[in-house]
DNA sequence: TGCTCGATATTCT
DNA sequence: GAATATCGAGCAA
């Protein structure tokens, strides 16, 4: 992956992120994640997206140079990862939403909470499951994927070779129904689909 | 197996 | 005040 690739258009780009590796190094150790679902946002014609209306200081990273990586917390609980994607000044993203464990399983597994009952495909099944495997939090907003110093880095790589599914994103209120979800077909590590459920008050 | 519910940052109304 | 790009514990059937 070259950052010339990541300034293009993101329904072009999102489905080049799958099958590449994703690698965090800190200071417990390394843990790398080979990426099998994503999903598009495509910043100010997306009403699913976080920048689609404006900067704020939350999602400025989008709005810069891309290959820059997005943290946002959410539900009072939950972080989530995106790439920054397009040129400086147009804040698209891939969310990405999750991946398998192919290198420092067992650090994964330790800040996944549980070392002997979960299986390795539910490691990083989901986003924000993906970054507590990773260990990724607002700390890591904004670093550059691409440096090679960088804590977290997106490796050169083949990528997928095949044709991803596509289909809905998941969980949103606004456009729910644009296919702008890519998985590779057939992997366990894909997180279940989960249409978005307006909460309920008392 | 399939639901309801809580955790509470950030933004929007 | 209310909704959200979520997850998993706890409970009913």
């Amino acid at each position: 992956m070259r950052r010339s690739q990541l300034a293009g258009p993101v329904l072009d780009v999102a489905p080049l992120l799958l099958g590449t590796v994703l690698r965090t190094t800190t200071a417990e150790g390394t843990v790398a994640v080979r990426m099998t679902e994503v999903e598009a946002y495509d910043g100010p014609n997306d009403p699913g997206s976080h920048a689609y209306r404006g900067q704020t200081p939350r999602n400025a990273v989008m709005f810069g140079p891309p290959g820059h990586l997005y943290v946002y917390f959410t539900y009072g609980m939950h972080f989530c990862m995106n790439v920054g994607v397009g040129p400086a000044g147009t804040p698209s993203a891939v969310l990405l939403r999750a991946g398998e464990v192919i290198e420092g399983v067992d650090l994964a597994r330790t800040r996944r909470g549980n070392p002997t009952s979960k299986s390795n495909r539910d490691l990083a099944r989901g986003p924000a499951r993906l970054c507590v495997a990773l260990g990724i939090d607002r700390e890591q907003d904004g670093v550059d994927l691409l440096a090679k110093d960088s804590p977290v880095r997106l490796l050169d790589g083949p990528g997928f070779d095949g044709t991803p599914s596509t289909g809905p994103r998941v969980g949103l209120r606004e456009a729910p129904d644009w296919p702008w979800r890519f998985w590779i077909p057939d992997d366990p590590t894909v997180s279940p689909y989960r249409p978005h459920v307006p909460k309920r008050r008392t």
